[in-house]
Parts: structure tokens; sequence; C-alpha cells
DNA sequence: TAGTGGTCTAGACCACTCA
DNA sequence: GAGTGGTCTAGACCACTAT
């Protein structure tokens, strides 16, 4: 039998707050106190507490205590995945296709979204995405080729645009855009459905440092709901 | 001056994984090296560790070592807050109006979802949220009476039903989903826009344990845009 | 200025899992 | 079986901040 466990604490603590033994705002004993009272070390209690703030339980300050949170926040965690990984998570095949891929100088918003000068060439790709067969996401991209000019050697008939850079750089960072949109021609094409008919749309640009390296948006098809937890 | 930090030593090996000094899945010094080369207690390095594996740049296994995460995954986190803050925290002046309020029995797949027996009434709301007077958000909501009956006597004309319950039932887990629906007769009327346009919208569920509190679905305006960062 | 959390240490033992 | 992370301890000093 080990000793009392940061984790037992913690849970412990986790349902004297839920339960109300302190209300919103109230100070609960400090690390000392509680070390006593549980029969341990106050840097496992200490650990216990880190964990509930990180959660948003309690707010703790130096000198002012550990209190019960008065303003929880809800997060909900979205795991932005591959396509493919979600469609296979869901018991689907999946397959992608590749309907057009251009070497050209993008409008100017994607310019600036990509930070090229004026001239530059970017790479253009217009991919759905099936699983089981049916069309389940219609994606237009930008990549950025001064940032990874290995792409254009990249077989992306075979692997995805999407899955090559995540391997290829895989810590990039990302802004998210979650929107609903009309579906304009072109997905709706892509998606067959009607012109017009509400799509769910995930904009995202990645960036490794300072470099952009990809911009682009994803429809998905009709009816898609995007689930999450509190 | 302080001895090496665990946040120094956590920045350090974060820059060198993403230096790529290490490749993906490549196994990493472990602790006792770590805190060899850093000069450092093994404590210390462990602590920035298990911080780099809660951010899924590292997995570590007893054994096995800790090895940069060959499969990465980036998680957007959504802090879902009251509709009021959003509002506020974009800089606008919040207001909203209760457009119909009924306590009566729900239809079945409300019944369902709240987990409620057959004839037992809900308290139904829709709700109408303002940015600069200009609609924001509308809610269509139900409410477990029997979870929180006290709810009835609450001033739900000066406080929106969503601010009562957080502060009410503060720490309530939930469901989230999102997606995009072509805008329904009553969503449309409220939030002046046309029957079809493409509006965002969020479905929560949220509970106390076992009990389910409420269910609410919450259309915004058109061209609202949710954003988050990996 | 005094109280409370934040962090580091040195050492110990445990638990998992790879080989 | 042995190597590596997981955790706990007891003690110390520091840093912030409420009073």
């Amino acid at each position: 039998m080990r000793k009392i466990s940061h984790t037992a604490i913690r849970n412990s603590l986790q349902t004297r707050i839920l339960s109300g033994e302190w209300t919103l705002g109230e100070r609960i004993p400090d690390e000392a106190n509680l070390a006593e009272e549980y029969g341990c070390a106050r840097t496992t209690v200490n650990r216990a507490l880190r964990a509930l703030a990180e959660d948003g339980l309690v707010v703790r300050k130096r000198k002012g205590g550990t209190r019960v949170n008065p303003a929880p926040v809800r997060t909900a965690k979205l795991s932005i995945s591959v396509i493919r990984e979600q469609v296979e998570a869901a018991g689907h095949a999946y397959d992608f296709k590749v309907l057009k891929q251009s070497q050209s100088v993008p409008p100017k918003d994607i310019q600036d979204i990509l930070k090229l000068s004026e001239n530059s060439e970017a790479l253009y790709l217009e991919t759905l995405h099936f699983a089981d067969n049916d069309p389940f996401v219609f994606e237009t991209r930008w990549v950025n080729l001064s940032v990874v000019p290995e792409i254009l050697g990249a077989p992306l008939s075979e692997i995805s645009v999407n899955e090559w850079l995540v391997r290829t750089v895989p810590f990039s960072s990302g802004d998210v855009e979650f929107s609903a949109v009309n579906a304009p021609e072109n997905a709706a094409g892509a998606l067959s459905v009607l012109p017009g008919a509400a799509l769910f749309a995930v904009d995202r640009t990645t960036w490794l440092g300072k470099s952009r390296i990809t911009t682009m948006t994803q429809y998905y098809r009709q009816g898609y709901r995007l689930k999450s937890q509190l």
C-alpha cells in the first residue's frame, strides 16, 4: 500500500468542492493544513492543487490562498486530426481524390495570409475526401512553396496534402475558424448538394515560427456535426 | 539567481525538439542524464518532461524512455462562455430579451435527452441575445425542473437563463455539438435573416452527476465565426 | 511584513514494460 | 531481470501579495 497519492487527494478535494463544502470564491485550507489532514508531504498536496487549478476548479494566489474558482470556465477540447483519421475512427473506409492541382500566383487575400511577395507562386489544390465512397469533405488549399518546396516532389495522389504536411512539419501551430456557409458553387458540386445548402466550414492557417505554411478551407458534407465534451 | 527552473528546461527541450534535434519517434535522453546535463535534480527534469507530455510533444513509457511523439495531436481549446461575456469581450454592449417562456410537457426527443418521465413538465425559453442592439444569438432551451426547481423563482428577465444556471450549478459537465443549419423559421425571424441562410449552431446538453439539467440550441447571427488556436 | 503558494533538492522505493 | 519513468518525502528558500 502506497502512501496517499496526489490523484487521491485531487479526487477527494474535487468531490468536496463539487459537493459544495466550500462556496464559490471561498477559501479552502492551505497546503500545510491539507498536508496534515491527509497525512502526507506538502509537495503532494501542492501537486493535487496545481492540477485542480489547471482544470479551472480553483484559483491560487500567494498569500491569498486557494479559493474555489468563482467563475469556472468550461472548455471544450477539439482534437484536430487528419481527415483520414476522422473517417477511420468512425469506422468508414477512407479515400480521397485530388480534383485540381496547379502552381500559380494566388489572389491578394491569400498572398496576405501566407505573407507572400507579389509575384511568388504557390501550390493550389482542391481535394475531395470520401467516407465509404461518399463525399465527406471538400478542401481547397494553398501551400507556401518557399517554406516547403519539397512538396513538389511528393506523391500527392497517394498521400493527402494534409497528411504529408503533418508528417513533414509536425509541430506547426495555427489558427482555426469554424463557421457556417451557404455552399459555394464548387463545394456544392463536389459534395453533391444544392448550392446554398448550409455547410460546416473549417478555415485553418498553419505556420512554423514566422513562416506561413498553408491555408485551407474545408467544407464538410451536409449535416455534419462536430462533437465535443465539456 | 535561481537554480535552473523546470520551465527553462521545458523551453530548452521544446526548442530542441522543434529544431529537429531528434526525429519523430526518436528516443531522447533519460531523466537522469538530462538532470546531469542541466545540472539539476531529476525531479525538476521530470516535471519539465511531464509538461511536454501533456502538450503531446513527447510520449513517455517506463523502461521505454521518452520519445518525440511520432503522431503529434493538435488540439484546439474552446472556452465555452456565457454569451454576455463573448459579447462584452468583443467590446460590444450586451442585452437580451426573453421571447417566449412556458412550462409544458416537452416533445419526445427532449424528454429522452433530459431523461424525463412521460408527463413531467419542463421549462421552455426562447431568448434573443443582442450585441450593440443587433441580434447576435437566438437560443431555444429546455430546463429540467426536477433538478433545478428554484429557477421558477429566478428573475429571468434580468439575468439570462444561461447565466443563472452557470451560477447556480457551476460545475456541471456537458456535451457540445457544432453544426451548420439552414435557418429554421423562428431563428430566421429572430435574427432577421432569410429562412435558409446558413447559420452556425451550437447544441449543448449539460448535466450534474446523472441528472440532466438543460439542453439548448443556439443559432448565431449570419457570418459568425468561432475562432481558436492550435 | 507576514502568510501562502512556487519551486528545487537529494534520496528513496515502486511499477511498469522491454528484451 | 533490469532500466526507465512515477511518485513521495522532508526540508529549504524564494516570490508574490494581502493586510
